[in-house]
DNA sequence: CGAGGGTTTGAAGTGCATCAAATAGTGTGG
DNA sequence: CCACACTATTTGATGCACTTCAAACCCTCG
């Protein structure tokens, strides 16, 4: 990937839409592109980095773990989405471990400069206060899904964050990663996922084909899952 | 409550340490004392305000509720906490409601001027930053203990980041309100909370009289509790 | 075609919720 | 200071949701 590309791959990220030239052409002369392959470790949790990271391709799933191994899955990130970059406000400590869980590519770039910027460019302060405030209220409704919603009502709700289409069958949703990945992800066991589906599909009348998922209309999908919700009827998309 | 005590309970905030006077001055001046009855509620979710709080008596209990009733607990408040100060970020639309559950009092302050002083003095603006840093972890904190952590576990772990006494009878820990808004506090009913603290006598000793819990140290709550969780073992007191 | 991971199914168990009711605790007015 | 009213907490009985363990199935890809 080229040094352009990176420029344009940056530049798109919404924190660093005001962002001066100058501090973006520095980020980018430090730029590293990385493969990483399916499950690979990108950092550990606890550990010291000193880099922060911008998915380009594949999946980054987030999650920590006990010593039993008992795991807890926060965030699965795709293109776009950018991580490590929270450490600048705790010395670089990482509070995950991040894992491809297929074969992903990221940018790599200086936590140092993101860092400085933060401290002496006020518009880059205001843009990462927004930032964090939105990822603030995401977490908010991701602890209160998992309190009031079930277990379908969950697949039904994250469905309904994700981007659909208009096909001749009907509205089409599609599952952006592994079932199992996704299970954790909203909390339960692949074997709970399994069965909660086969419930969404009976209860609301979706149909599901591999990692396929038809309707009608969303209000199936609605219908059945925000009533287990706080937030108002047209639920804000994910962020990325 | 004179202007000088609201002027001594602000600036011991940790957001204010290194604020200016000339702002503090600001606030203090347009600052309003309110007493709040049990049961009532200080903001609704989703509504506008011009005001944030800080509290200075009593206990804020931090929810949202769906259409039919059943709500999320994401967090109780005491003296020195703040609230509705993130809505600066949202336009003063607030994302969840907030109620008084004994007789309360807080400060009230016009949120006007902490988004000015957020927006043109860049120390506040770090200050604000790290602060909701230090939120975020403690959101992710309490995502995970809900995934990982069963019933008795969550009691365990709640008790172990409150202060603690030593007295002669034991560590003694005192469990800071009504044990049913614990319960939802934690994400249990009542009567779950009333068995699991059952449980947890019985796995670690402690004994239990009202509300308050007496053990001989504090590993025999964390030896049970801790290995359900991924955090380092002397984990990190609850904050404010 | 065969290996291996992802997914589903079955059977059984556990943990938590729910509903109902008893008990303990607290504050109030007499 | 006591009795009453009301709330908080506990207990019991039961049901449901999710987990766990085991095994089958399916799909993809070398």
């Amino acid at each position: 990937m080229q040094k352009d590309d990176i420029y344009k791959k940056i530049k798109a990220l919404k924190l660093f839409h005001g962002a001066s030239d100058a501090f973006l052409a520095r980020l980018v002369s430090q730029a590293q592109m990385l493969d990483i392959e399916k499950g690979k470790l990108l950092f550990l949790h606890e550990e010291t980095i000193d880099r922060f990271f911008i998915v380009t391709k594949g999946w980054i799933k987030l999650f920590r773990e006990t010593v039993e191994g008992t795991q807890a899955v926060f965030d699965v990130l795709t293109e776009g989405a950018m991580l490590g970059d929270e450490t600048i406000f705790q010395n670089g400590v990482t509070s995950y471990t991040a894992e491809a869980i297929e074969k992903s590519a990221v940018i790599s770039l200086p936590l140092s400069i993101l860092k400085e910027e933060v401290e002496n460019n006020p518009k880059m302060a205001q843009a990462v206060l927004f930032q964090m405030a939105e990822i603030n209220r995401q977490k908010d409704k991701e602890l209160e899904h998992r309190t009031i919603q079930n277990a379908p009502q969950r697949i039904g709700c994250f469905l309904l964050r994700l981007p659909h289409e208009n096909t001749e069958d009907g509205v089409l949703i599609k599952f952006p990663y592994d079932k199992t990945v996704l299970a954790y992800r909203l909390g339960m066991q692949p074997e709970t996922f399994s069965r909660a589906l086969k419930k969404l599909k009976q209860e609301t009348g979706v149909k599901v084909h591999g990692a396929k998922v038809v309707m009608e209309n969303l209000y199936q999908l609605s219908d059945y899952a925000c009533p287990a919700c706080s937030s108002e009827m047209p639920c804000a998309k994910q962020e990325a």
